[in-house]
DNA sequence: CGGTTCCTTGACGCATATCAATCTGTGTGG
DNA sequence: CCACACAGATTGATATGCGTCAAGGAACCG
């Protein structure tokens, strides 16, 4: 692997400086941790850690897509999460103090990564408590993103898994856009969901039959904001516009 | 609720010393916590907090169990942790920063809790690097549990997540002894692992008619150490003892 | 165009849920 | 000490949702 050069600090800080790894770090800190930290383009379908290896980096996207996921016996692949720009992985796993690593990690699209080493990322932690901060609230965001990932798989019925998976994406994505595109092709969301692409393909069929969403190609269009309400759940609702501006359970109809 | 004397710390690093959350503390800063926490016992069945309800506390387990749940939009509670004694919840929920649990707590036995507010802890972590090192590993812990379930959910079957469950009751409990009892009933523990308890039964009995285990009541006893091993994985390996005294691939037949 | 790759649709099977009856153990009151 | 009640566990019969398998169709790309 290559030496780069060194990563600007400032250019990083005004692009990635939101993200929730990196907030409230000065110049200084955010610096630290990219002069020992290099940049990394994978191809679609590269691996960037499997399931048993040791983890040694952080992985920062800062332009494609991940999915992290783990194997069974029978060598089928779950997906864990679906990752885009400005999201990072392989930061729980470094604190569960394991030398082999409970997931795997691999591109779905042509990715350029922040590869941040794992002993520089442990020491930035010990030293530095805004990073700690910063890390205790990421994993404790995962996890609650696993809560809503086991209550798919264990209480909801297909369809109401994919209609979660629709709200999630129509709140992400552009707020108050009735219309928007999937960011990952359905085979990996199906499988994000627990499902196969068959049951996939006919949850979204019943949805459409039901007037609840359109589709043309990859593109979900809602008849109104309102439409995927009922499959929201309490840490959705957290990060909906809707709910701070009215009372969910007012909504119209 | 009435104010109670004040928390031994020396008697309570004694017997919580080594728990994940406190150890490496020194008693100053054990007790700057202990002082404004307090102890309170709940009868079975009681809610320490719903879903929803503001997060005041982490709860610490001195006697008893509880378990953490989550409610779907019929009413059924799905389980997420069963907790036993020197273990905490809430603690992740403290740090994802919203006023409304994702989870309820409740208790399954007479149990005495431990409750430290949530603003204490969140200054003691912010002031100190061992208990925020503490917090990260733990709340790293639970995600990672949280992964183990999920894919019990998703890519097991019944008797694998059946058999899965009974092998870490194995390591938990008493290392060596090739017999142990459920700490849960069979209800809360099939609620645990996503299925009805008539499915739990079936499961238990084709491995009973396998020869893999045997049953008094809830005394789980198994015919040699390596039985289970068929359902693990490498999460569970690290805490196995065989594991590291042994390869597991080289276990006998 | 022709060849992938991905998605959709239909027919069928299986694992687990559901429903209902019975069993087992444990605690209680006469 | 026995009888009764009750909760939890088991067992059997049936239902169903999703997976599996196999065949088409649509989009993409050289």
């Amino acid at each position: 692997m290559a030496m780069q050069k060194k990563i600007d600090g400032n250019e990083f800080i005004s692009e990635f400086g939101h993200s929730l790894l990196f907030e409230h770090l000065s110049f200084q800190e955010t610096q630290e941790i990219l002069n020992d930290s290099f940049i990394k383009t994978v191809y679609e379908g590269e691996y960037l850690i499997h399931e048993g290896d040791e983890p040694s980096y952080l992985f920062f996207i800062m332009e494609g897509a991940l999915i992290t996921y783990r194997t069974n016996d029978s060598g089928d692949e779950v997906s864990i999460r679906l990752l885009g720009r400005g999201e990072s992985c392989m930061d729980a796993v470094i604190f569960m103090g394991s030398t082999q690593s409970p997931i795997g990690v691999k591109a779905t699209t042509p990715t350029v990564v922040l590869k941040i080493p794992t002993v520089i990322l442990k020491k930035c932690v010990y030293k530095n408590h805004e990073l700690a901060n910063n890390m205790l609230n990421t994993v404790a965001k995962y996890y609650g993103e696993s809560l809503v990932q086991i209550d798919n798989l264990a209480i909801k019925g297909a369809k109401e898994s994919v209609g979660h998976y629709l709200l999630r994406q129509f709140i992400d994505n552009n707020e108050r856009q009735t219309s928007f595109v999937l960011k990952f092709k359905k085979i990996v969301i199906a499988n994000y969901l627990g499902i196969k692409p068959e049951t996939l393909s006919r949850m979204l069929k019943e949805l459409k039959k039901e007037g609840t969403i359109d589709m043309r190609g990859d593109k979900v269009i809602l008849k109104d904001e309102f439409v995927l309400c009922d499959f929201c759940d309490v840490l959705t609702k957290k990060a909906c516009a809707n709910s701070v501006s009215m009372d969910c359970s007012k909504r119209p109809t």
